[in-house]
DNA sequence: GTCTATAGCTGGATAGAC
DNA sequence: GTCTATCCAGCTATAGAC
């Protein structure tokens, strides 16, 4: 591999996933990306073999150096307050970048395509497991980690971002992670009302 | 228009919700919805005039059944652990009907599609507004009802089932509604641990 | 490693016979 | 109202010149 070779795959990659980020799984094809890249079509099935090969190569990539910064960010959080406040900041980012709107589109294509779901699985799962790992962190010592699953808990948490990523595009007049943040906060302030109290005596 | 031609239009929504099903929307197309009903393609255009117009039409028409049913079934509920059980049901009747994965599938294609997100809306807007008049009967005199924004929490529970659809299909090892009813009851527990006490003396 | 050109299909949509 | 036949644009993927 030539440094030229890496230098057209990577501009391949990151134009596969602009035109997830604004034609959606629907309107990405060879011809959509090489046009987003500004390079040839052909290019595409030298470098990876296939279109479905290029979006599960580009969005594990992606995938992989967002979930790396976030989990460093995400480590040593002992409370549930604590890990509110950082998870709302990054959770921002990820929105705002796009990050999961392409997964959601890579998502919406695997649903006719198993072959897909499998590969995707894979890099997926590490979100799961880095929200999951925070959660337990944030809950130890509340007596919550005994009465929730936390695996199901990060589960249903990254569903949540992909949810909303999905419905909130669809209404022009709102932010669409306004709902979503000011349940976080109205959550947060409840929980914060109910935890006190119980975090209080159980910790050092 | 007479029956027959009401009979070929149903037939043909019917087998566009039953492609988006099985294909997702990148699979969905006229030939492969025409193969999946058994009729000529040509008399999608004749009777919808588009794809999209009937892809909007048939998941309209479909939602609102569906949201009619549902609206009886969720009236006069007035504590979040009886809407938590009826919702459990609803939910589970939904998930497994694949109405969810209908609906996912459209708002993954109105990505790249604005004019398709618009006329989305007005058929999805209904779902927020029943879960929001459920879930405000259920908080009505437990004091959430003033700490919480009702519209923007029902829509954050929309969300999350159409995350879980979409991430759910991905591991084929699991029920995708698994972790979500698991995350229920565990906060179902939680609740009614904290709502019970609270509830008690504020009720008739 | 990148280009042009093209094969071979499938897409939405329409014209016109019945 | 339903069919066949067809147009043409777009699709993935490959062959072969450079």
């Amino acid at each position: 591999m030539s440094e030229a070779s890496d230098d057209t795959k990577s501009r391949i990659m990151e134009a596969a996933l602009e035109t997830l980020r604004n034609e959606g799984i629907k309107g990405t094809s060879a011809r959509s990306i090489a046009r987003q890249g500004d390079f040839n079509q052909a290019l595409i099935f030298y470098h990876f073999g296939s279109i479905i090969e290029l979006l599960i190569t580009a969005a594990n990539a992606d995938s992989a150096t967002r979930v790396k910064t976030y989990r460093t960010e995400l480590e040593g959080i002992t409370s549930l307050p604590e890990l509110a406040a950082v998870a709302r900041r990054l959770s921002k980012v990820e929105v705002d970048d796009r990050g999961i709107a392409v997964v959601t589109q890579l998502l919406a294509g695997a649903a006719g395509n198993p072959e897909m779901g499998a590969k995707l699985w894979e890099g997926f799962e590490e979100w799961i497991e880095v929200v999951a790992s925070a959660l337990g962190g944030a809950l130890e010592g509340t007596g919550f980690d005994a009465m929730l699953d936390v695996r199901d808990m990060a589960f249903a948490i990254v569903a949540l971002f992909m949810g909303i990523e999905l419905i909130g595009r669809l209404n022009p007049d709102r932010d669409p992670t306004d709902a979503l943040y000011s349940m976080f906060d109205q959550l947060g302030g409840l929980l914060e009302g109910f935890l006190g109290p119980l975090r209080g005596p159980s910790q050092g």
